[in-house]
DNA sequence: AAGCCCATCCGAA
DNA sequence: TTCGGATGGGCTT
């Protein structure tokens, strides 16, 4: 998956309505935000998803400025995050399908089978829907607007409770920006 | 190269 | 409302 450069990723940690956030970043671009209750956990799933990757956690307790914008992110669903450098790495296919997650807004939500229509692939909705599991950079790459083309919520690699919850905070802001718009 | 795993979907009872 | 088959990418052997 990797090259065969050594990739070395500063990993922060935040707390967040939805609880923990670990954010790992290398040179200034975001590779990961996990959630989670557990940082020891975290870590370990953070070492399992980048073999061949060092980490430095900063245990400064002061976080960094990408952390910081990612919480606040969290807790604000309308902040502009297009300026958030983000580094991919995934298969071409998957980053096909999280290039393509970034075009569905807040207070919005798409299906698994019109993503896959999205890029060009309107078979391929289960394989997208692998895609979306396989997304490391949670709420950034928005995987927890993707919905069941019955209606139901789907799955959530942080748990579905968490892809509830952000949903239904999106959902909220947008009233709460149109109320503030129009009213 | 072949098998298994999946955060799905849709049609038929 | 349940159920089974189709389905495609990724990972392991």
């Amino acid at each position: 998956m990797l090259g065969k450069a050594v990739l070395s990723l500063q990993v922060n940690f935040g707390l967040s309505s939805l609880g923990l956030v670990m954010v790992a970043e290398s040179d200034g671009e975001v590779c990961a935000v996990f959630l989670g209750d557990n940082k020891e956990n975290l870590v370990d799933e953070l070492a399992t998803s980048f073999p061949n990757v060092i980490l430095h956690v900063n245990q400064s307790g002061a976080p960094s400025k990408l952390l910081t914008r990612v919480v606040n992110c969290i807790e604000c669903p309308d902040t502009p995050i297009n300026d958030l450098p983000l580094h991919f790495l995934g298969s071409s296919f998957q980053c096909e399908v999280w290039q393509a997650l970034r075009e569905v807004a807040a207070g919005e939500v798409i299906t698994y089978a019109q993503l896959a229509a999205n890029i060009g692939r309107p078979s391929a909705f289960r394989a997208v829907a692998n895609a979306c599991g396989a997304n490391k950079i949670s709420v950034l790459i928005p995987c927890h607007r993707v919905v069941r083309s019955n209606g139901e919520l789907g799955g959530y690699r942080w748990g579905t409770a968490r892809k509830k919850k952000l949903l239904v905070r999106e959902g909220e802001f947008k009233e709460f920006a149109l109320n503030h718009v129009c009213g």
